[in-house]
DNA sequence: GCATAGTCGCC
DNA sequence: CGGCGACTATG
């Protein structure tokens, strides 16, 4: 049942045609399936033949699965893995039963019969071998499915038991002058530290010894040689390659315990390639292929090939297996995306919150904000612009797909790459009811009745609750009361606590702080701001600054004009502003913000 | 001006 | 060491 499905899919792709050109990850599964049979058709042929120590492995190899979950829809078109280029001329390097045949030894399979029509073809081109591969098919499932699996099971077969650790390592330049470091393993912990291991399964009786040499190859296929060194134990001077050898019947299994990734340099490139080469090191007989250019140097996979001696000195060989990618944790295009902090985390059911992030480096044209709640999802709003030097965003958040909710709504946060959809580990945030008057007009109305401006200000300068008050950045077209915007971050829900607004501890200063809001949305008032590089705790430069109040007193603008939402363009604010925004975040409440030289230390976006 | 590549050096 | 941030160079 299962290869029929298999065929059928493979149908369905294209591959017994010859005409797949699909992204590997795409048919990984549906390859292995086709591996197995093409092995367990292997086995069938004749006399083995004795293969070169290093046997190269054929262009036909059907390459290894991995997987990824997702295709990588940002990798370049020319690094698209095309196994064989269509068509008319025949590769001299491709041989498809060959490396199978190799891999076959006399012991224990020779009395299995050669299969019809592999042991003889030759032929490589992608139609030939797709054409051989159905009819090895057609007749495999006449067979009966448990035989071919049964023998699949009795052949030595490499895996990778323990796969590297994808991300979490740099590359490190030969001029870093140290060790590479080690590759962890997937499965590994902070206190159980495990290695990439890979062990001989099946018959190993025999077999006296096996020799496997690791290998850096690129990520994509077809699978070449990549110019990145192994580094560390087994790792002879400057080979790049690390070599083992054991025997498979004291442990099936090998871990690599000290291996690390040494990065060569665009110059470099080529010589290293060179070297490689020298070596004989091309796992999948790429040859001198074109398009180094636009390798990728921030992935690499290692390649396993495997060697093994049997009792009677005769050797034999295993395809190449390859590792899951490695990833350089410095390439921003593929590392952990990571949200350190939300300035807030709750707000109205709406949308339209204005949240600056901040986060690990994120590359402004492949990044997304998604908020999820069970299968509901929306994106929060940005423009590339509002990317700030790749570790912050200012986006606002989607409405909820609810808007009659009465109760608070938790939904999750995640940064995710578009090009591989790598998600960040998720933080929350809160919907909020509906507010029948978000802006709270009534009571700001109620306000300006009762109060002039000028007298307001005054207020302001004075009560002491407003110096502690940290400067509060405007929150155009939040459809959140100024209570609540001012104290939506809640101590302790999950890390975004220690990034929010500090609960107030009265309501006069709510009042100004309000009041100071709506000024700060008048632009001439934050021109203003800019200019003279005000405290960041606005209150406080009230207090210093005698020219304070009538500044205010003199700015002619009116307020009732220029209250209202109105769009802010987070490029317009300078570093400076926005180190004022982290600044403000960080600084504890206990602390009184009225020193100058305070004021003074928070400047660059160093600090960031 | 911005992002990436390559280096340096602190903790 | 080794992990990391930050600096300088390059494109």
């Amino acid at each position: 049942m299962v290869l029929k499905d298999s065929l059928n899919a493979m149908k369905d792709m294209d591959i017994l045609n010859g005409t797949c050109e699909r992204e590997p990850s795409d048919i990984g599964e549906t390859f292995d399936m086709l591996e197995e049979i093409i092995i367990a058709e292997g086995r069938r042929s004749g006399p083995p033949l004795p293969g070169p120590p290093l046997p190269p492995a054929d262009l036909c190899q059907p390459p290894h699965s991995h997987n990824q979950g997702t295709s990588r829809q940002r990798s370049s078109p020319s690094s698209h893995p095309v196994l064989v280029s269509r068509g008319t001329a025949c590769q001299p390097t491709c041989t498809f039963p060959q490396p199978l045949q190799q891999s076959c030894t006399s012991r224990g399979m020779a009395s299995v019969p050669p299969p019809e029509g592999v042991g003889s073809s030759t032929s490589c081109s992608r139609r030939s071998r797709g054409a051989s591969r159905s009819c090895n098919i057609t007749t495999s499932q006449s067979r009966g499915d448990t035989e071919i699996l049964e023998q699949i099971l009795e052949k030595p077969k490499l895996v990778v038991v323990e796969e590297p650790k994808d991300r979490g390592m740099r590359f490190r330049y030969e001029c870093e002058g140290r060790s590479a470091g080690s590759i962890l393993g997937v499965s590994s912990t902070e206190t159980n530290k495990t290695q990439p291991a890979i062990e001989i399964q099946g018959p190993i009786d025999h077999i006296k010894r096996v020799t496997v040499t690791v290998s850096l190859v690129t990520k994509d296929l077809p699978h070449r040689p990549h110019p990145h060194c192994l580094v560390g134990k087994d790792c002879p001077n400057t080979s790049g390659i690390c070599v083992v050898s054991f025997n498979p019947n004291n442990n099936r299994r090998h871990s690599f315990a000290n291996l690390g990734i040494q990065c060569v340099r665009r110059k470099e490139l080529e010589l290293s390639l060179q070297k490689r080469r020298s070596q004989n090191i091309d796992p999948f007989q790429t040859g001198h292929s074109k398009g180094i250019e636009d390798m990728d140097m921030n992935a690499v996979r290692l390649c396993f090939q495997c060697e093994f001696e049997w009792d009677d000195g005769r050797k034999d060989s295993l395809s190449p297996v390859v590792s899951n990618p490695i990833y350089d944790k410095k390439a921003t295009t593929t590392s952990q995306l990571k949200i350190s902090c939300l300035n807030m985390n709750r707000g109205p059911c709406t949308g339209k919150t204005e949240i600056y992030m901040l986060c690990d480096k994120v590359q402004k044209d492949d990044i997304e904000i998604l908020f999820r709640r069970g299968s509901w999802k929306a994106n929060g709003e940005f423009a590339q612009s509002d990317v700030h030097r790749q570790i912050a965003i200012v986006f606002k958040t989607p409405p909820y797909q609810e808007q009659d909710i009465t109760e608070e709504k938790e939904v999750s946060v995640v940064l995710r790459r578009i090009s591989d959809q790598m998600e960040s580990e998720p933080v929350n945030f809160t919907y909020l009811p509906h507010n029948p008057d978000p802006y709270e007009v009534k009571r700001k109305t109620k306000i300006k009745s009762n109060l002039s401006f000028r007298d307001k200000l005054c207020v302001t300068a004075e009560g002491a609750p407003a110096a502690e008050q940290p400067f509060h950045f405007p929150q155009p077209q939040t459809m959140m009361s100024p209570d609540e915007s001012l104290c939506v971050a809640q101590p302790g829900s999950s890390d975004l606590g220690d990034m929010g607004y500090e609960p107030m501890d009265s309501n006069s200063c709510i009042e100004d702080t309000a009041l100071l809001n709506q000024l700060l949305e008048i632009p001439e008032f934050r021109e203003m701001l800019t200019e003279q590089s005000f405290s960041y705790s606005m209150p406080s430069g009230l207090e210093q600054g005698p020219d304070a109040s009538s500044m205010f007193a003199n700015m002619d603008v009116n307020f009732n004009q220029n209250f209202g939402p109105y769009t802010e363009d987070f490029s317009r604010l300078n570093d400076w502003h926005f180190s004022m925004l982290v600044n403000e975040n960080q600084t504890p409440q206990s602390e009184p913000q009225s020193s100058p030289s305070e004021a003074a230390q928070v400047k660059t976006e160093q600090e960031l």
